[in-house]
DNA sequence: AAACAATGTGGCAAAATTGTGGCAATCTGA
DNA sequence: TCAGATTGCCACAATTTTGCCACATTGTTT
């Protein structure tokens, strides 16, 4: 129920059924934040906090039906950040969400931002932005897209780009990246034919240009 | 021959014939990065990379004909960095080298940026120019460009840039050179007909002029 | 100056490289 | 489960580069 209300509230959200679930989707998924319900099978709520609070600065709130306020030190004491009790209503539970992100974002690292020429690109919004519209990329095409322009001007050969993307041993065709390329630039570039930003280094590979964009 | 293309793309190369003096001359040399052979006498690879890998953040590429996915994964969680299959070609080499390189934010290379008069030869962006115009120079070009401005002053014979951009075993026609001197003349010099940076040695090779372009 | 040798030049065809459309497999959310 | 999105791949098209030759020009030697 929770997490229906959510998602229709924007989030995205992922459930698992008890602690040791809880702990492995932590790791990967690596989300935003946690709500955290004490009572779990396989490893409660405080187990959890205790394991991964130190491994990790990804925010937690509590969610209990305990009304003492002994449990609400320890829990914050672990390293939760917020705490909820039951019942609570959603509207309740979503300002505290939204309270703990915006503490967290306001106290936290900058945005990484990519700006060079007209377009933007915010890495932790995974956003992109040419003259000032919003372009919708894949997750490849971003990728490819952020690792250029972290260094504009510089070259980099198909395998370079591969290796971002696939990691080191990746045995597949080197010429799937044209073909992210060319999807790429049909979304960046004002006339694909003849690209202001993806460059082709013939012989080589591509590059963003970082030449007299300035316009 | 691997030796001498690596030198010929700008690496400094030491080159061993097994695990033992290959653990002896990194211990002592410490290089950038270490391309290993799995099949060596005295010491294999993968004994190479569980002793050596513990000691140093040097990074490893692994070299071997096998085909086998398990060798691969062994090799990654023994230490090594990426993982090259023979037979493999120069480029995807030097590609794995950089991209090994760049991951791992060291600097391996020679000075990346040759100035000689008033061109400047970028190697990382791949680009020239010329009196701070950008010129477009294909691979060839490009690669002749830059091997001698690498050394202004010597004198290069056609073999000698043949070697360089074709491999110690090419069986061509010498004066293709020639070819792609003119076509170089064509896009750096003001006056092809008699060129200021790109001079003609008769009877050797060619040279790049570094005398009086002070100017 | 003549004779010879080496280099420059124009241009063409082959080779290499990149762009493109589209299909099939896989992944992802609802 | 199923539709839609994403991805990798291939075949073929378009483009660029390269090697080569014939011939012109320049340099060297006698």
């Amino acid at each position: 129920m929770v997490k229906d209300y959510l998602i229709g509230e924007g989030f995205r959200v992922i459930a698992v059924k008890d602690g040791r679930e809880a702990l492995f989707m932590a790791r990967q998924e690596k989300p935003d934040l946690i709500l955290l319900d004490i009572m779990m099978p396989e490893m409660n709520g405080y187990d959890f906090v205790r394991v991964f609070a130190r491994e990790s600065n990804i925010p937690i709130i509590m969610v209990t039906a305990k009304l003492d306020a002994n449990d609400k030190v320890l829990g914050l004491e672990l390293g939760a950040d917020d705490y909820v009790t039951k019942p609570f209503n959603m509207r309740e539970l979503t300002a505290r969400i939204r309270a703990v992100l915006r503490r967290l974002q306001k106290a936290g690292q900058e945005p990484e931002l990519l700006h060079v020429g007209n377009i933007i690109l915010d890495e932790s919004a995974r956003r992109v932005k040419v003259d000032g519209q919003v372009i919708e990329l894949t997750p490849t095409e971003f990728h490819i897209l952020a690792v250029l322009m972290a260094s504009p001007g510089r070259v980099f050969a198909r395998l370079d780009l591969i290796d971002e993307t696939q990691g080191p041993v990746y045995e597949g065709y080197e010429r799937s990246i044209d073909t992210h390329i060319r999807r790429l630039r049909s979304k960046i570039e004002m006339d694909p034919k003849n690209p202001r930003y993806v460059e082709t280094v013939y012989g080589f590979g591509y590059r963003f240009n970082d030449q007299h964009l300035s316009q």
